[in-house]
RNA sequence: GCCGGCGUAACUCAGUUGGUAGAGUAGCUGAUUUGUAAUCAGCCAGUCAGCGGUUCGAGUCCGCUCGCCGGCUCCA
């Protein structure tokens, strides 16, 4: 028997039996750790608990602190609901159960959809399980054997999987009375999950193709300890606090009504508020970065479409066309073809390129149904769309350039923290197959170069081109897509653009498609999520409310409400008849950054007192100290403090 | 669009086994004149999402439609 030479994280080497295991090293560095542990990762590679160490290696412990421990331990959680819903329905098929970012699910094909009832009943029989305290096992087969075993059963899926699977061997994880088709690994014995919920329920197609059969998922989670549930419970709450729809109504920001159609929303004059400062800025930025503001109709001549592509690439995603005069108008799902339209309009030379047009540009898409959902996905909606025209020799100078101006307008909202994605070629495209490639390796390059962080979205471009998105958390973690950056081919040879270079010849443009906010709805959404409501004093609604004390202080007040008005300050005045108690109460419920509380002191001193939302008293000022407190933190959009 | 859940006053919600609606908040009226998160009283308030069915009788049961919520799929 040789000896292993393992290396732990912290850097020390230790020396350990051939054959040694997970466990065994998890027990000499302490008892606390050998408790905890739920797998092993040997040089890069998750491996069970019991399973030998091959060879001398880096190894780390996972505990349920380590991302690749939690994903293993929900894994687990995953087969023994597995096996409690084999065990109550027994003509159940199961399809997969992997973890996901906050628990798991598993898919199973079932004769009628899990009620609610079913999840108590699953949950008892999981507890059950648990409390066998049985051990997980991992066996080997022949792939081709697996085929066969898993023909007899009839479990369909899991002979699918195989099928498609590389290699001749595979894997089954057993414990009490249940097996699994699975990669594994898996946490040592059922005993170690001490609280779990199952969480909800849904129909999810087989391999996310609606084509194929409809199962029915259920989505778990499950905790090592029990106050870890209970605080994944309190989380929930929070986030629901967060949540924009539920805020939008409380703060009067936005609606939506029946009478008008569903995803079309009402801006209400605090939300449009919001929306003009934001709008006002964007303007701002883009005229002082290069950029031309222009505008196009809501409707098109249905041959522009089909020019562009659209009626044949986008057609799912269209209203329907309106017969004017006899010719088909079509209600525009995006700008481009407009900003193409106008680039006809005359000729360009190579010193005019860039052009870069921007538009906030409100377009509508026929959204099926079952998606839409609140701001975030609506059926009309604004984009803070441009579009460049480009040489294409300048093509990643312009994207480089690009891609750091949209960092900056994120920035300037609070944003720093969003994930970026580059997006490859879909299976309905136009244009030439190399084109893309050398598209996607250009952004691959400017990405680079900026510095930004990214993964690939296989498939996930644009139909004329490759594009990197960024997308941002909302309070329950899915993730949204914002800014796009996209690459475009193909719409200038459609549209045969062209400018003159400095031979004299003419020369195809490339374009770049653009929206940095993505859409002001949804980019609205976002915000109020990220915020919680409490936004940053240049965004916010209302300012400050001035709240006098009694009914004989309401002139000064209605001075000192007029005199911020003066300088711009969104200013309310609270005259009710009401105790500053109560005045400050609503006040701080509508989240307004800001309370003046004036009372015969204050008309004395000629001050206000300062309140701060969530912050409380800050003293009296004069009026023009506060003004400049406020003047301050609107200019630097409350981001120093940050 | 698909699977499941839900839909009662402007808002948040009660409404037992079917016997024809109730609270708090908001609003209105009046009183109160208040010093850092709720002053008091009175009043108004609902085609119980819509349509159809079962029943002597439906907010409660059944069907369809619409909308919302959680997912699937799709995208800004």
């Amino acid at each position: 028997m040789g000896q292993l030479q393992i290396t732990l994280p912290d850097g020390s080497v230790k020396g350990f039996e051939a054959g040694v295991t997970g466990a065994e090293i998890a027990a000499a560095v302490s008892a606390g750790l050998a408790r905890e542990a739920l797998a092993v990762k040997v040089d890069g590679a998750v491996m069970d608990l019991n399973a030998p160490i091959p060879g001398d290696a880096p190894v780390e412990i996972l505990t349920f602190e380590q991302p690749e421990g939690r994903q293993v331990f929900w894994h687990s959680s995953s087969h023994i609901m597995a096996q409690a819903v084999m065990e109550l329905f027994p003509g159940a098929k199961l399809a997969i159960g992997p973890p996901i970012d906050e628990g798991w699910y598993y898919d199973f094909e079932v004769e009628k959809p899990f009620s609610p009832e079913d999840l108590e009943k699953i949950e008892l029989k999981m507890q059950e399980i648990i409390d066998e305290d049985a051990v997980f096992r991992r066996e080997t087969m022949n792939r081709s054997d697996a085929i066969t075993h898993y023909r007899e059963q009839k479990a369909d899926y899991k002979v699918e999987l195989l099928e498609d699977l590389e290699g001749d061997e595979v894997s089954l994880y057993y414990h009490s009375r249940f097996e699994d088709l699975c990669r594994g690994p898996h946490i040592p014995r059922t005993g170690l999950i001490k609280a779990f919920k199952l969480t909800s329920t849904s129909g999810a197609y087989w391999r996310g193709d609606e084509k194929r059969t409809m199962l029915q998922r259920i989505y778990g989670v499950s905790y090592p300890k029990k106050a870890m549930l209970d605080d994944y419970v309190k989380r929930l709450e929070e986030a629901r606090k967060r949540d924009h729809r539920i805020l939008g109504k409380q703060l009067e920001l936005y609606t939506f009504s029946d009478s008008v159609g569903p995803g079309l929303v009402l801006w209400m004059p605090r939300g449009a508020r919001m929306r003009n400062e934001i709008e006002n800025f964007w303007r701002e930025e883009h005229l002082r970065h290069g950029y031309e503001l222009v505008y196009s109709p809501h409707i098109a001549n249905l041959e522009l479409w089909e020019q562009s592509g659209h009626t044949s690439f986008f057609t799912e995603d269209m209203f329907g066309t309106i017969d004017v005069e006899g010719r088909q108008y079509q209600l525009k799902p995006m700008n481009c073809p407009f900003h193409i339209a106008m680039y006809k309009s005359r000729l360009w030379s190579y010193r005019d390129l860039p052009l870069r047009w921007a538009e906030l540009g409100t377009v509508y898409r026929y959204e099926r149904g079952g998606v839409l959902h609140g701001l975030m996905r609506v059926r009309g909606l604004t984009q803070d769309d441009a579009h460049h025209f480009v040489v294409q020799e300048k093509m990643e100078e312009e994207l480089g350039w690009l891609l750091n101006f949209c960092v900056h307008i994120l920035r300037s909202f609070g944003f720093s923290d969003f994930d970026t994605y580059l997006s490859t070629r879909p299976d309905k495209a136009i244009g030439d197959v190399g084109d893309w490639r050398r598209a996607e390796a250009g952004l691959r390059q400017v990405l680079e170069k900026v510095g930004l962080a990214y993964d690939v979205d296989e498939g996930g471009g644009a139909f004329y081109g490759p594009k990197i998105d960024i997308k941002i958390k909302d309070a329950l973690g899915r993730s949204w897509q914002c800014s796009t950056i996209q690459f475009d081919f193909s719409l200038p040879e459609r549209f045969d653009l062209y400018y003159i270079a400095s031979d004299g010849q003419q020369k195809r443009p490339f374009m770049i498609h653009r929206a940095l906010l993505g859409a002001i709805e949804r980019f609205f959404g976002v915000l109020i999520e990220y915020y919680a409501g409490n936004f940053p004093l240049w965004l916010a609604p209302v300012q400050v409310k001035v709240l006098p004390i009694t009914d004989s202080i309401n002139d000064y007040a209605r001075q000192v409400v007029d005199r911020l008005k003066e300088h711009n300050i969104r200013a309310e005045l609270d005259f009710r008849s009401e105790k500053v108690g109560a005045k400050i109460r609503d006040a701080e419920l509508l989240k307004v950054p800001y309370m003046f509380i004036v009372g015969a002191r204050e008309v004395e001193a000629e001050t206000v007192s300062v309140r701060k939302h969530s912050a409380g008293d800050l003293g009296s000022k004069t009026i023009a100290d506060a003004l400049g407190l406020l003047e301050e933190e609107i200019r630097s959009k409350g981001l120093a403090a940050k």
